[in-house]
DNA sequence: AAAAATAAGTCAACATGACTGACATAAATG
DNA sequence: CATTTATGTCAGTCATGTTGACTTATTTTT
């Protein structure tokens, strides 16, 4: 299992790799690359089936899309605030003022005032939310997990630098922090619980 | 350029490897390898951010991205029947018609009864629909292109199979047979036109 | 200490794009 | 002629996104 600092740090090299592709002159037009707009499609289909398995059990607790999101992103980073949230969704706060208040009142989030700053409502799975986070989470880990043997493991740092680099960049930088920022977590977790 | 159809034969060779992989003993629980939420969460922002351009420019015509993926896949494979998109898109009827509707009715695709059977619609894009399809793929293209150069064009096929895999198993075949089609029709087009 | 800025929550009103279930029409097929 | 199929449509519902204005609590700035 790689370090995620050292999969972090192997994003950045992409930067490189783009600079170095520019300076080798004028790119082709990119619209008469026919297997761009195949990964295009593919990336479509992928998340078109992504999400399924997820939506179907959401279903149960009468839950859409939205609240999967909210629950993971709380379940990830535990201690977020409702602004880091918003960040990471691109939505307004009334969308996501809706979901949250449901996901509170049903038990799957905890929310606790900042220390230093107690305007801030510091978001927490609880017990419950933990297991139905994890519970959504299977079977897309499982759907990665398979795409991923498929494509042979030593092309995974080629799909996270795809994947990374297919975020707009004034937000790479944001998720990178995201992708740290967990870990972190997860360290802290054993001492929580 | 590599042939669309050596691509795709190179999809299949991952069946091979993923049994490969089963072979060598109970697989690892997905739930311990923090690089798949990685990737899950990559794939949530690179998704996110992949519809933000379209979406914008959607917006002056009073479009939506249902709009989009109708017209895209419409504009990819003329000729496609109704009943072809619903499939592809898994949506009801009414949810397509809604759009459908819409865009030939703002000239966007046309719809001509079919040779054989004459209760299908085939679908086309006009030259407006043309137009606009293309418009709305640049910025899609620009992005996976980007993406494709920093993560090293020799990873290409392995982001393919990634991709490709990631879709549920029951529909890979009809992706491939999509993705096969509309290169014939591409190679039909100079004739039409 | 007063004023301004910030974090969060809330109100009302609205648009889009999903859904269901039923039904209509035309054309093909048995 | 009866049935099936491809498409279109009606009516109603729901989830999730939007805007803009406003409140409350708290922190920061002047």
């Amino acid at each position: 299992m790689t370090d995620i600092n050292e999969r972090i740090r192997d994003l950045d090299t992409g930067v490189d790799r783009v600079k170095k592709a520019a300076q080798k002159g004028p790119r082709a037009n990119v619209s008469t690359d026919p297997a761009l707009l195949d990964l295009a499609e593919l990336l479509f289909f992928a998340y078109r089936d992504f999400t399924r398995e997820p939506d179907k059990i959401l279903d149960e607790f009468g839950f859409g899309r939205a609240h999967h999101r909210v629950l993971h992103f709380v379940n990830r980073r535990p201690g977020m605030r409702v602004a880091d949230l918003l960040e990471i969704l691109k939505i307004t706060k009334q969308s996501l003022g809706r979901v949250l208040k449901q996901l509170v009142d049903d038990g799957f989030i905890a929310q606790e005032a900042g220390k230093s700053d107690r305007r801030e409502r510091l978001l927490h799975p609880t017990a419950h939310g933990r297991e139905l986070a994890n519970r959504l989470a299977e079977p897309q880990l499982e759907r990665v997990a398979h795409a991923l043997n498929a494509s042979g493991r030593k092309a995974q740092s080629s799909i996270e630098m795809f994947l990374y680099q297919m975020i707009s960049e004034a937000d790479r930088s944001q998720v990178e922090r995201l992708l740290m920022s967990k870990d972190r977590q997860h360290e802290k977790r054993e001492e929580r619980e």
